[in-house]
DNA sequence: TTGCCTGGGTGATTACAGTCACACCACTCG
DNA sequence: CGAGTGGTGTGACTGTAATCACCCAGGCAA
């Protein structure tokens, strides 16, 4: 079901001996999600790491009220639910499927024996979880800011890449989030980012190019905005 | 000027073996702070992790505007700007001392060597990291209720330590944080939390005890308070 | 003693985001 | 085909937290 050369696509995997990936590759499994599906559980041990094949999954929690925070989102080459690796706790949040996705679940046991015995896979896996705690302080220190269209520019500034950025490439964003969750992500209401959003296309900074795609047209005052330094 | 004694204070610490002990206490040094004073600087790439022996420190951000973001607070026995250990990134936040602090600055390299050939302090830093993440994403889904007193009243409530909880032993804060201080970890205004605070005392939920002290006379109901099921 | 600073307490005012209520459109799936 | 659904767009209304302005008490230094 799951072939090695499926495991050594994923970046972290690829510097495994071949012979480890057949073991790894004989002990996962193919699991596919529809939209809005569950793929990890929160407060659960859960007994597999996860890895995003294609689609795209978002972590979540919710509020003791019941109200749903946006995290991270995971892209297909990535993975989540790794911090029982290193503490054998419990999953913190929930990992939901934004689209369809194709997973490969690979048993948490099996990935940290390995990851114990190649000190280059617990390095690469020690600088994910470093990479994910300064995603988690970009993004809180994003909920600081008091103006509200700031935030939002600000988060779709996050959401363009480096290469974009630097003007190398026409920005767009591909199978952008929804208002909605956007909305969670930012501790917003929908309607408030819709407003938001409704403004940035009447000035022409950013544009709809059908639903999979947004275009923004001018990256540079979406920055500006995104900096303050510009009001909206 | 460091001991290797003082070292094997801080519990991640105490396994190794002395003659370790002996040789990083050589090459680390000893750091006093006042109150305000800045431990780690954002941006930069510190080349030596803080470990915390007496005060009290808190991870800050700035949003961009310049508003000040509390993230966490580092305890006696704690330390903090370790994630360049793992990814030689650069330090993401600041760190500020809340009241005069002793801490011994312990040069990350050495620091890395160590933790690269001792797999069981790697381990142990690995579940710090987790630790970490697990924190903030529990203070994210804090800032995402919509009612101010239940976030006010849900951070005191994690202020508390398991063992006050059960109620094994009279809940207390030694040392509380600031009104101001709890304001910018909840992204609120000072004078919001002041009023919680003093409906809380009113109700005779909470007391003080002197500057130093917070007495909690009534944890059910602030428990209660936290998860919603009671309105202030 | 007199400042001076920090932390806390309080009222009046106001901006503004949440909420609710709809309408609209593009789908897809029986 | 129509029904249903998910995403979006918009107005009216309202609650409420930020802001500003001020006061007070305690600690500390000159």
């Amino acid at each position: 079901m799951v072939t090695p050369e499926l495991l050594s696509t994923f970046p972290i995997l690829k510097p495994l001996p071949h012979e480890t990936l057949s073991q790894l590759a004989s002990l996962s499994s193919l699991r596919k999600f529809a939209r809005r599906g569950i793929v990890l559980n929160a407060g659960i041990h859960e007994d597999a790491v996860c890895f995003l094949f294609e689609g795209r999954l978002q972590g979540v929690d919710f509020t003791i009220d019941g109200r749903e925070v946006g995290l991270y989102f995971v892209e297909p080459g990535d993975f989540c639910g790794e911090l029982g690796l290193f503490d054998h706790g419990t999953q913190p949040e929930y990992v939901i499927a934004l689209t369809a996705a194709v997973t490969v679940f690979i048993p948490m046991d099996s990935l940290r024996d390995i990851m114990l015995k190649q000190p280059n896979i617990f390095k690469v896996l020690g600088e994910r979880l470093a990479a994910r705690l300064r995603q988690m302080t970009r993004q809180r220190s994003l909920l600081g800011l008091p103006n509200i269209s700031q935030r939002v520019c600000c988060q779709l500034w996050m959401l363009l890449s480096a290469k974009e950025k630097n003007g190398q490439v026409p920005s767009m964003i591909n199978n952008p989030p929804t208002h909605m969750e956007i909305a969670i992500m930012l501790s917003l209401s929908r309607e408030t980012v819709t407003r938001v959003f409704q403004t940035l296309q009447a000035k022409q900074i950013v544009k709809r190019d059908g639903p999979a795609c947004l275009l923004i047209n001018d990256p540079d005052t979406l920055q500006a905005l995104a900096e303050g330094k510009q009001e909206l």
